[in-house]
RNA sequence: GGGUGAUUAGCUCAGUUGGCUAGAGCGUCUCGUUUACACCGAGAAGGUCGGGGGUUCGAGCCCCUCAUCACCCACCA
């Protein structure tokens, strides 16, 4: 049958999402190329952005797989998603895929090698089309996972990051730099990695602490020595200077001289700058200028030379014959030999310093002297800064905007230039007729197919260099709104961006830098960030650590609903956070209890209508989904929800009816607020605590149809999005719904009587006292020996039916004569548990105890009303509550004790 | 050195601008074969909210301070 007993995720999900796929639902309502003829109507601008919600995928590896990581972005940006289609914005989800360059370009250099081949053995073109065919090849796997995910993007609109329009957007803007005199060529050192010989950006430096050695070597001039201390011997032939500070007195008269520099016949001079500190070492120190970054800096200030020692593949070279050519490693040694032979090396200690890696192959880096091309960043940091401060983008966590302002204030120039062949080109030529004088060196070209281009009769050759990936991913929102200057869209900005909190820099501040210098406008609203998911140990997940988990497996084993409804609980923005299966589990048990939910009303439903639905729809795998609608997109959303009429009856009725609506007004502040894991336990609390265990129990006496339908309704559409897969399967079973509610409306608020909403309190407090006692008592199955009595309570007559079934006692009875039994903890009702003097007289000590303990309540609220300030100053409200709470506890002690004295 | 975040039940975490007896999931214990659900129902145990000080009628929340842990940035000859 239809409803079987347990909710079978995948029975349901894979039809499911192909049936929302195939009939449009997840395309925005309105469209996102604006109509010609519309032009006029551009000044609503507050009207329009609240029509529109969109959002950008942070663009998973196109040929990798998705990760726990991916999980958990998807989770949330769909459920931001699915809930503002449903509240009727047209709503934009626009999925996207990474050409990753420097990830795939490893992984294809790796299965290159396998193969005996080396990248020298192709020019860039060809490597190119190979990591095309590569990624092509295994591309596809990560679609699915975002599918079986549910994520409700509209896939037409994918955007590859190596897509026409976004190489053509990119160019666009480097032309505008270039031309704006914001992109140079520079000559500078730069973080290269001698495996994979390419050089990265600032950002893409791993920094490990590890022990290393400090050595002093002797540099002499007439009639003396200078020690210095390096970690690094081997560069000695590319000092260019010995710099001391200008205030070490040890030094000041050693300023301008010449020293000679060791192992050599160069004399190189004794140069005062701040960089020497006196506390280090000897204070006296080498200047490197081509290969230490801050020796760099002191070069530039003095203009001294830069002596490239080291080359690209690591050997030596500009060194004496008898060095040049040695590895780096194999020149230490022999230079520290050397040194030792000639009384130059003074001392060696062990120091821990930091080191560069490269964060893919872990090879250290080798600070590189290298003509690349640069972004001079601070008008776009400055700019970004002004609009950040302004307030234009809401952080979640706040702190992080912030932090990121820190961040653009000491960003240094950008390195946009990789020696890798799978990216995107540089359009830029070099001039190859050095008689050309009066043409510039480097022009602009969008050409890129070509290797040689010509202009103006001069012959110019293409840069092989492609772009740093964060260079075209800085323009993800503008490239994936398809935002173009004469035609914006209403989709940009951005309603939000999510993404992990660890790409702030690289990626956030990058956009938002873009985005301004292209639109003039930043390319979000608010930025929700994420933080890593851990294991359930909170350590981070890693390969080597064997400890990995694999949203794909949680989604086979409990579905996709559950793993999404786990991975948001106990989740806060930014937060590095433990994950653990159990929080699937609990995902998956809300979902199978939500079908039984179902089952149980559409039983009853078919009990009213005599049908049969519950028990004898056969299965056979297909949904009862609506036909693929065949009409225009625009507007032509089904209306699925059915505005069920209904009156309440009676209190446990208008009680769900206020639980239903507090929860949805949480789930609404919640969302505003990006407070998912808030809203999924509202859900889960109103689902199972109240809707369950409370209404629905209640309505195994009274039976309100129209009601169980409608509230029934409002359930579903308001888990729909944190748990989209269970919800449509039940919608598409249940017999009176229609279309999908995937596009359905966001329920109305219910109508209800505040008044006995509140009465229903007072039922389930005597329900609790009753079942509470029952269990307490010595012996078991109480609730079936002892009956209840009730004295002149109208409340409990006119709801015998329901106490009964609530607390499964045999009967309830009005009191005739004395009281007699047990009497129970409730200060405004007279009821009591026919039980034998002899069972109450054990039940004595709990008894006894129940009195301490609420005297201890008594005494705290006493003692808060002995406080003339609080009585003066706190709010009437409240004041009020504690005098009735005394009041109340006050008549509840008299009454145990009369109990216990009749013991 | 600079910065950020964390510290609440056995575990993982909520606790929104300070307000009644600090919550949840999972785990633990007791009871229950009630035809929606054992992926269940009922009940219970378990916390001096990291330590200390302060502000306040009132502090898990605000301020100061100490401790521990995590991360980021800078420096490291």
């Amino acid at each position: 049958m239809k409803f079987s007993s347990s909710y079978e995720p995948s029975q349901f999900e894979p039809d499911i999402y192909a049936a929302w796929e195939t009939s449009g639902v997840f395309e925005p309502k309105v469209p996102t190329v604006p109509v010609d003829d519309d032009a006029s109507g551009h000044d609503d601008r507050f009207e329009e952005q609240e029509k529109y919600y969109s959002i950008v995928m942070p663009p998973p590896n196109a040929n990798g797989n998705l990760h726990i990581g991916h999980g958990l972005t998807i989770a949330i940006e769909d459920s931001l998603t699915r809930y503002y289609r449903l509240k009727g914005r047209s709503t934009w989800y626009i999925p996207g895929a990474d050409h990753a360059g420097f990830e795939t370009w490893v992984v294809y250099e790796k299965a290159l090698e396998a193969q005996g081949h080396t990248r020298f053995e192709y020019d860039r073109d060809e490597l190119y089309a190979r990591v095309w065919d590569f990624v092509a090849m295994q591309r596809g796997n990560m679609e699915l996972q975002l599918r079986a995910l549910g994520a409700s993007c509209s896939w037409k609109d994918l955007t590859f990051t190596l897509d026409e329009n976004v190489i053509d957007r990119v160019y666009t803007t480097f032309e505008k730099m270039w031309n704006d005199g914001l992109i140079y060529r520079g000559e500078k050192l730069v973080n290269f990695c001698p495996k994979h010989q390419t050089a990265f950006a600032d950002i893409e430096v791993e920094h490990k602490d590890e022990p290393g050695t400090l050595w002093d070597i002797a540099y002499t001039y007439d009639g003396g020595e200078i020690i210095v201390s390096t970690t690094r011997p081997e560069t000695l032939f590319g000092d260019a200077a010995v710099a001391v500070n200008p205030n070490d007195e040890r030094y000041k008269d050693l300023i301008g001289k010449f020293v000679k520099l060791p192992l050599t016949d160069r004399k190189i001079p004794i140069i005062a700058d701040e960089h020497a500190d006196m506390e280090f070492g000897t204070g006296a120190v080498k200047i490197t200028p081509a290969h230490d970054f801050d020796d760099f800096e002191v070069g530039e200030r003095h203009n001294l030379p830069r002596i490239q020692v080291i080359t690209e593949d690591g050997t030596m070279i500009n060194v004496p014959e008898k060095y040049a050519g040695l590895t780096a490693a194999e020149c230490r040694k022999q230079v520290l030999i050397d040194l030792k032979d000639q009384g130059l090396l003074k001392d060696e200690k062990k120091l821990v310093h930091s080191v560069a890696h490269c964060y893919k192959c872990g090879t250290v880096l080798e600070p590189t002297l290298k003509e690349q091309w640069f972004i001079d960043v601070e008008r776009l940091a400055k700019e970004a800064i002004k609009h950040l401060e302004n307030g234009e983008i809401k952080f979640h966590p706040a702190s992080k905007q912030k932090v990121l302002i820190n961040y653009l204030e000491n960003l240094k120039d950008w390195n946009i230039s990789r020696q890798i062949p799978w990216g995107i080109a540089i359009p830029m030529f070099k001039k190859a007729d050095p008689e050309a004088t009066d043409e510039p060196d480097w022009i602009f070209d969008r050409r890129t197919n070509l290797k040689e281009i010509e202009k103006s009769g001069v012959r110019y050759v293409r840069d092989e260099d492609t772009f740093d990936t964060w260079f075209s991913s800085s323009h993800w929102p503008i490239v994936c709104t398809d935002w173009s200057e004469d035609n914006p869209t209403p989709y940009y900005p951005l309603n939000v961006m999510e993404t992990a909190a660890d790409i702030l820099f690289a990626w956030v501040a990058r956009m938002i830098m873009m985005g301004l210098y292209v639109t003039g406008e930043v390319p979000f609203k608010e930025v929700y960030l994420h933080g890593l998911v851990l294991d359930a140990h909170g350590k981070k997940m890693s390969k080597s650590k064997g400890n990995v988990i694999n949203p794909m497996d949680l989604i086979a084993k409990y579905g996709s609903d559950a793993f999404r409804l786990g991975i948001l609980r106990g989740r806060s923005a930014g937060m590095n956070q433990a994950f653990s299966e159990n929080s699937v589990i609990s995902g998956r048990n809300l979902c199978n209890k939500l079908w039984n939910i179902s089952r149980l009303i559409q039983g009853i439903m078919d009990e009213e209508t005599g049908n049969n639905t519950f028990e004898t729809i056969a299965t056979n795998g297909e949904l009862l989904a609506p036909e693929p609608r065949n009409d225009g997109r625009e507007g032509a959303g089904r209306e699925s929800i059915i505005s069920v009429p209904y009156s309440t009856l009676n209190m446990g009725e208008d009680w769900i009816c206020r639980e239903l609506n507090d929860c949805l007004d949480q789930i609404e502040q919640d969302m505003k607020s990006y407070r998912f894991a808030e809203a999924v336990e509202t859900l889960y609390t109103t689902i199972w605590d109240k809707y369950a265990d409370w209404f629905l129990e209640s309505q195994k006496i009274y039976r309100n149809v129209p009601l169980l339908k409608r509230t029934l309704e409002t359930l579903l559409i308001a888990l729909h999005p944190f748990a989209p897969f269970v919800t449509e399967a039940i919608w598409q079973n249940l017999s009176w719904t229609e279309g999908f509610i995937a596009e359905a409306k966001w329920p109305e608020k219910l109508k209800f009587d505040p008044i006995s909403a509140e009465q229903f309190e007072n039922i389930r407090i005597i329900v609790s006292e009753v079942r509470g006692t029952l269990q307490a008592l010595p012996g078991t199955n109480n609730a079936k020996k002892y009956s209840l009595m009730y004295d002149n309570d109208s409340l409990v007559e006119d709801n015998l039916l329901l106490i009964k079934a609530l607390t499964k006692v045999p009967a309830i009875d009005a009191l005739d004569g004395a009281p007699r039994g047990l009497r129970l903890a409730l200060a405004s009702h007279e009821l009591y548990l026919d039980v034998p003097e002899k069972v109450v007289k054990e039940y004595k000590d709990s008894l006894t105890e129940k009195i301490l303990s609420v005297g201890r309540e008594l005494d705290a609220l006493n003692a808060r009303m002995m406080n003339p300030n609080y009585v003066d100053r706190a709010p009437a409200a409240l004041v009020k509550e504690t005098r009735d709470a005394i009041k109340e506890k006050e008549s509840l002690i008299s009454r145990l004790k009369t109990q216990l004295e009749l013991i």
